[in-house]
DNA sequence: GCTATAAAAGATCAATTGATCTTAAATGGA
DNA sequence: TCCATTTAAGATCAATTGATCTTTTATAGC
């Protein structure tokens, strides 16, 4: 009884999650938008809400698609420091290949919003304790195994590691050089032995 | 022969680098500039050019006060270690008491203007390796004097540690709880053991 | 085929932006 | 005292913003 949408919802959100990854919310225009996703305003609008309403859903693909793709792996079962390994080298092949040109959205948003948004800062911060948390359970894995220094402060070396990380996502925003950030990543998963 | 200016121009860049500190570039209207320095349109624009010229002004001054007064312990002639827990212990001590609730403003910069502008990418990036210069150096009296573990890689742990400070600036203006900035900082502070 | 419905396209709105222009006030040497 | 010059104040400009509104097009049940 209806004309049906041409275009697809989940495709256009992706889009548009690239897109204000690369630029932040004020600098991307709805004009802007449409032309990326190829979505007239019209049905951006009917679809997401306003502006600020895909942005949100955006940041919450986000979580769901890259984040899980970065850091699902420590979620495992019994997750240990191969899959610690797994993520830093994959941080490190993001690097290379130009995946994380853009540094990450969360800490990226972090920056534009957290001081003027209490729902983004609340996912934000949330998303730091979940991988603070998911470090957590993979280094206590990895000391019951033997897999690192039986004395290590799993608390404190989880929380530094993803310090690390959000630390990684700035510097590759800003173009740090490749061997900088390889660097960085060999000192922190030296602090395991 | 000629009408003095009112206002002080130094102490208009202070207020122009706490507001660009607090809300970034585009955020900040020059309407909010006026109202938050005192002083009208027009003497901005005299005295600093438009309102990007008055930004690199700001974020060059930023690096002379604030990153100086950070870092610049470490670049006494003997700095070892006492002067890197310094630092670490001056980062703790800021974010106790407000003076990183807004983060790092190069940190910021980076995020909003490392892809678009090519001046400010080099200042972020050409930062970031002092503090890692002014860090090696303090490692490598610190090894030499016995401070630290003997087999310490110094450059590597500058980076790890130029790049944690960093990823602190991120999570202070998220509004990281306070126990979390701690315990990365001892962390880091325990590599050197 | 007809009609009610919703999507697509893009014109248009008021508000805000950075920047400029106009006017008035202040200064200090002649 | 007077005038050339610069500053201060803020009105104003064109451009851009997010959002809405209007018109046209496509759909599916009858």
């Amino acid at each position: 009884m209806t004309r049906t949408r041409e275009f697809d919802v989940n495709e256009t959100l992706d889009k548009a999650m690239h897109l204000f990854w690369e630029k932040g919310f004020v600098e991307t225009s709805v004009r802007d938008l449409v032309k990326h996703t190829g979505v007239a305003h019209a049905g951006l609008y009917s679809a997401f809400g306003d502006k600020e309403s895909l942005f949100k859903a955006a940041v919450k693909k986000y979580c769901l698609k890259i984040a899980d793709e970065m850091f699902g792996v420590l979620d495992r079962n019994n997750a240990g420091r191969a899959e610690i390994e797994y993520v830093f080298e994959l941080i490190l092949q993001m690097n290379k290949d130009g995946r994380l040109r853009h540094g990450c959205m969360l800490v990226n948003t972090a920056i534009e919003f957290s001081e003027t948004d209490d729902e983004l800062k609340r996912i934000v911060l949330g998303n730091f304790n979940k991988l603070k948390k998911a470090l957590s359970r993979a280094l206590t894995h990895a000391v019951a195994a033997g897999e690192v220094r039986n004395d290590l402060p799993v608390k404190r070396i989880a929380i530094a590691m993803a310090t690390t990380i959000h630390g990684l996502a700035a510097l590759s925003r800003a173009g740090m050089s490749f061997s900088t950030i390889e660097e960085a990543i060999l000192a922190a998963l030296e602090q395991l032995d």
